[in-house]
Parts: C-alpha cells; sequence; structure tokens
DNA sequence: GCCGTTTTCGGCCCGACTGTTTTCAGTCG
C-alpha cells in the first residue's frame, strides 16, 4: 500500500491530538506536529525518502518519528497509532475542529460523560450536562453548541475571493476612521494562501476603544465573538471570521509582521532575534541584559533589516526557505501585476463562457493586457458545449478576422487562438493533429476519468505532454479547493516530464483552483519548467482572477522570466512555438539523416 | 520527540481574552 505524503501527515497530527488527550509532554505532541507539516513540503515521493533512508535529514524529523513513518510506509500500518487510537472513538478527531474547544476540554468530556462525537457533544449540550462539569458554566455550554452550528454550516476555510471582497470593504471603511493610523491586513490572506481560514486586519491608533467599537458595529458583521479594546473577534457575511487587532503606532511594524505569520515564519525570526539578545514579541524588541540596542523599528522593512535579512515579501512567509534566501540576498525578485503582457486559456459563449469573443477582448484591453488567447472547451467536454471541428475554425477565422480589424489594428491589441483540448481516457488528444495544427497554441486539461489511479492518471498526463502540439498543461490536479480533491497524480514525474519536453505548466488562476499548487512550482523552476497565469476566465469579471494567480506565482518563488505572459507580443509567439518547431527541427534532422 | 557556536541535557514563543474562577486554566493565533 502506498503512502502519499498528506496521508501520512495526517496520521502524525492524529497522534498529537491523541497525545494531547493523555496529557503528554507538550513538547513531544509539537515534534509530532511539526513532523507532520514538515512532511506537507516535499518535494519529493515519500516512498523515496524512506527507500534511501533520508527522512532523518528532514528537519523537524529524528529517530523516533523516522522510525514510524518507515514502518507506515512500508507496512501501511503503524503499531503504535492503532493503539493509541484504541483508547479513544473515531469520532474524536472530529471534537478537535470545534472553536474553543481544545483537549483538555475534550478528555474532561470524553472521560466524565462519555462523549465521543460532535453528535453526543450536542446532545450532552442540549440535555445541560455540560454545564455541570468542573471548569465549565451555562456560557461554555452555549458556546459549544453555537460552535457545533458554525462548524457544520461552513467547515472553518474559505476561498480566496470570498475573503478579497469582505476585506477590501472592511480595509477601506476602517481606513476612512480618524482614530486609525496604519492600517494593513495581515494572516494567510496577506500571505496570498490559496484558502484563508479567517481574515486579520491590524490597525495602529492611539485611541483603540474608538477603533474597536466602530470594527463591531460594521454593517458587515453579523456576530460579536469578542471584543476588547485592543483585540475583537466578529463573524462577518458568509461565515468569515474577522479578527482586529490594534496596536500602538510605534508597534505596528512589529505587530505586522507577528500577525502576517505564518507561526513557522515567526519563530524563526524570534530565535534570530535571540542571537542578538533580543527578545522579539508582537510590540518591540526586549533587551537582554548586557545586548546591543537594536536599531529604531519604522517598518517592516527595517525590521527584517535588524535581524540581518532582506525583506521579505509576505507570500514567501512559510518557512520554506525564504531565511536563508534573504539572509544571503538571494530572495527572487518576485513577479509583480504591473509584469503581465496577455494571458491564455478564456472561455466564452461558443463553450460554457458567458461573454463573446469581442467583450473578453475589449475587456482585456481594459485591464492593460496586449493579448489574450481564447481556448474555449474541445467536443468531448459536451457539458461544457464543448467545440467541435466545424465550430473551432468558425472560431479561428472569426480571431484572424478580429486580429485583422481596425480597432485591434490601432490598438496593438492581439487574440490567439487555442483550444482547452480534453486529455482522453488514455491520454489521446480530443482533436487531430491536423487540426491543433492550424491553432496557435493548445491548453491540455483532463475533465473526465477522474477516478483513475496515480499510475495511470500519470502516464495519461504525460502522453498528453509528450505530444508535440501541447503548448501548456492546463488545471494540473483538476482539484476543486473546499468542493473536490485532487486526482491522484504524480507531480514530480509531470513536472520532470514537462520540463524535458518544453511544456508550460499552468497556474489556473480561478479561485476555485489556484492549480499547479504553489508547494511545487519551486521544483518546477529549478527543473526549467515555465509557468503560465491562466485566469479560465468564463466572464469578463474573470479575468480579474489573474491577480489570485500573481499571488500563487509570488507564493512559489517566481520572478516574470519564470511566467511567460509576462512577454511582450513579438515575443510571445516564438515561446508558444517553441515546442513545434523543435519536434520539426528534430524530425528534419532524422529525415537528413536518413 | 527534536535539537545543538550555550552540544547529549535542558530547553522548546508568548500575550489577549474568556469563563469560571477568587487567582487561573484553557484556547487561540
Amino acid at each position: 500500500m502506498s503512502e502519499t505524503p498528506a496521508h501520512v501527515g495526517e496520521i502524525l497530527e492524529h497522534i498529537a491530538q491523541l497525545l494531547e488527550l493523555k496529557g503528554e509532554n507538550p513538547f513531544k505532541i509539537r515534534a509530532y506536529t511539526n513532523a507532520a507539516r514538515a512532511l506537507e513540503s516535499l518535494s519529493e515521493p515519500i516512498e523515496t525518502l524512506v527507500a534511501e533512508g533520508r527522512l532523518g535529514e528532514i528537519e523537524g524529523i529524528g529517530k523516533a518519528i523516522t522510525e514510524k513513518v518507515t514502518e507506515l510506509v512500508t507496512t501501511g500500518r503503524l503499531e503504535y497509532y492503532e493503539e493509541l487510537k484504541d483508547s479513544f472513538p473515531e469520532g474524536i478527531f472530529e471534537l478537535f475542529e470545534l472553536q474553543g474547544l481544545g483537549a483538555k476540554k475534550i478528555k474532561a468530556l470524553h472521560d466524565q460523560l462519555g462523549v465521543s462525537s460532535v453528535d453526543d457533544l450536542e446532545r450532552i449540550c442540549k440535555e445541560g450536562k455540560a454545564a455541570e462539569l468542573t471548569g465549565f458554566g451555562e456560557k461554555t455550554q452555549t458556546k459549544l453548541l453555537k460552535a457545533i452550528e458554525d462548524h457544520r454550516k461552513h467547515a472553518g476555510r474559505f476561498r480566496i475571493n470570498v475573503v478579497a471582497l469582505l476585506a477590501e470593504q472592511l480595509l477601506s471603511d476602517l481606513r476612512a476612521h480618524e482614530a486609525v493610523g496604519q492600517i494593513s491586513e495581515g494572516g494567510s490572506f496577506r500571505r496570498r494562501k490559496e484558502t484563508i481560514g479567517d481574515l486579520d486586519i491590524l490597525v495602529s491608533s492611539n485611541r483603540p476603544e474608538e477603533v474597536s467599537g466602530f470594527f463591531i458595529h460594521h454593517p458587515l458583521v453579523e456576530e460579536v465573538i469578542v471584543h476588547g479594546p485592543t483585540k475583537s473577534s466578529v463573524r462577518l457575511q458568509d461565515g468569515v471570521q474577522c479578527d482586529l487587532r490594534v496596536v500602538k503606532p510605534e508597534e505596528f511594524p512589529f505587530a505586522l509582521v507577528y500577525f502576517t505569520g505564518s507561526k513557522e515564519h515567526n519563530i524563526r525570526l524570534r530565535s534570530r532575534a535571540l542571537d542578538r539578545g533580543w527578545s522579539l514579541n508582537e510590540y518591540r524588541f526586549t533587551v537582554a541584559e548586557g545586548a546591543d540596542q537594536p536599531p529604531v523599528i519604522r517598518d517592516e522593512k527595517e525590521l527584517y533589516k535588524s535581524l540581518g535579512l532582506d525583506f521579505i515579501p509576505p507570500e514567501l512567509r512559510e518557512d520554506k526557505g525564504e531565511i536563508a534566501a534573504a539572509e544571503a540576498g538571494t530572495l527572487p525578485d518576485l513577479i509583480e501585476w504591473s509584469n503581465l503582457r496577455g494571458t491564455f486559456h478564456c472561455h466564452t459563449t461558443a463553450s460554457d463562457g458567458k461573454n463573446s469573443l469581442i467583450e473578453m477582448a475589449r475587456a482585456a484591453i481594459n485591464l492593460g493586457l496586449e493579448y489574450l488567447g481564447i481556448a474555449d472547451h474541445s467536443k468531448s467536454s459536451f457539458q461544457a458545449h464543448g467545440l467541435d471541428t466545424v465550430r473551432l475554425a468558425e472560431q479561428v477565422a472569426e480571431i484572424r478576422e478580429l486580429n485583422a480589424s481596425k480597432e485591434f489594428q490601432e490598438s496593438g491589441f492581439r487574440l490567439f487562438a487555442g483550444t482547452e483540448c480534453d486529455i482522453l481516457k488514455e491520454g489521446d488528444l480530443d482533436f487531430s493533429d491536423e487540426v491543433l495544427a492550424t491553432l496557435d497554441y493548445v491548453v491540455a486539461s483532463v475533465h473526465s476519468g477522474f477516478t483513475a489511479d496515480e499510475k495511470t492518471m500519470t502516464e495519461r498526463i504525460i502522453r498528453a505532454i509528450r505530444h508535440p502540439q501541447i503548448t501548456m498543461m492546463g488545471h494540473l490536479t483538476g482539484r476543486l479547493l473546499l468542493s473536490r480533491d485532487a486526482y491522484p497524480v504524480n507531480i514530480p514525474a509531470v513536472i520532470e516530464a514537462a520540463a524535458e519536453t518544453g511544456t508550460i505548466i499552468e497556474i489556473n488562476a480561478s479561485p476555485w483552483r489556484l492549480d499547479m499548487d504553489w508547494r511545487w512550482w519551486p521544483l518546477a523552476k529549478e527543473k526549467g519548467v515555465k509557468c503560465v497565469i491562466n485566469p479560465d476566465a468564463h466572464t469578463v469579471f474573470g479575468l480579474q482572477d489573474l491577480h489570485y494567480g500573481i499571488g500563487i506565482a509570488r507564493k512559489g518563488w517566481l520572478t516574470k522570466a519564470d511566467v511567460v505572459n509576462c512577454l511582450p507580443l513579438g515575443k510571445i509567439e516564438a515561446v508558444l512555438a517553441a515546442k513545434r518547431s523543435k519536434q520539426v527541427q528534430q524530425k528534419g534532422i532524422l529525415n537528413s539523416e536518413n
């Protein structure tokens, strides 16, 4: 049985939770949590690491956990875990997801009232029994019932577009308040994670109560969870939790770093501070006796500088090597919105889009883009009204006509003709080579047969990637965030194949996808694979999703040199044609040798 | 359980808020 790293990580997380219930040493518990996280970000198959005995090289994984992971990966089972699990019911894990409920309270509920699931807890609370436990009371019981309701309603995370809309409104209203000095978003939203747990907002003010009061009475607020002078939490529309912190102006840079996170990044910063004899918290440096005085810190950049580091953009603050790079002065010059010149993979009313060709083109012009690639679905995606050969030819003709039109000629804008070509069951393509050759480029995507196993799916995708007409690989894993899991696919193997063949891999910028995942881009970049940021837009508004794609590219350490659609007209054409001409050249060489 | 220019023992981030307490434990980020 094969164990994916995520699965191994999940088991380590569960071990940590069970150890907590047993009241184990908190540092031992943390060791398991840290190890789980370390495994999440592996850039090669865990089986390889186990087979080559290199698990122990990963920071946070020592002798004991190496043995356990090895047992798990090689036998598909971990005796230690099975034994631990036997002392608690299966449903206990779900209880950890309830807000306000931690290991201590779960243990009390389990030991004294036999609570072993969320359903049990709901019954116990409704019967009024939870309030009778020591350490519990009426309020706790009411809060637990509310937490259960919230948990069922919206499992806790949100797609970035949902949070972005709320953030924009709240930040702009708070910014207009006269007691507000500096203001910024923080947390995973500022780091542009693919999904967001809650929205963090940080404000500097000398009148914190006024700001907090304004905040909890904002029209977007549906419920106040906690409300203090400097820290408040509310539930917004759509169920998004939003935390506001108010600090003094001189504390703002410290607080901004602290509340942007990630937690792991912050721990590294604290340890660097300690090396200099300074203790770093969310407000200031505290200087140890005999240590040098830290410089005055006016912004984040100066804070990083004081720790011997270049400024680290929020998207990189994930403890994935950014500290070392900042120390060495080798942080990449990350791609920015203004670098984008065009994009590919957009839909029109010809397939399942909601806007016409010309409407999409004009929206792209309004965004300041020089070119737009149209990639409507191919015929096998009949649910999306995919184009057959005839309709595709008509669309290509229409695109050529528009390009020759006075409007386009004068504005210097250009449409590229493409397709989002289905990768069929065996890795065959949905159009013949002759048809594909009439297009400027081809996006290849999987839209069916998601239940195949990893080996089959990987072979299927790699076969498509090896096809000379495939320019770029669309939404590699097919995931729909918070809704549908990725189909299984060996991503390092696909990256390898893309590197060999010169196939571009897409960052699908739709907030539902954000696929290929940012964690894989450093590997792809190392292998020389180029990226294309595509909105997969089905409406003119969908083009705006490119902003999320930029965030993900930045999280993946990508620069404008790594992203092909930063190239202007005049240069992008050669990139689209490169793979085909390489094949033609190779064929030519072969022919001349014959 | 992990880790090591304080290195094989003794650390491991720490402050705000809540609720049940009467001085603090639990949870969260």
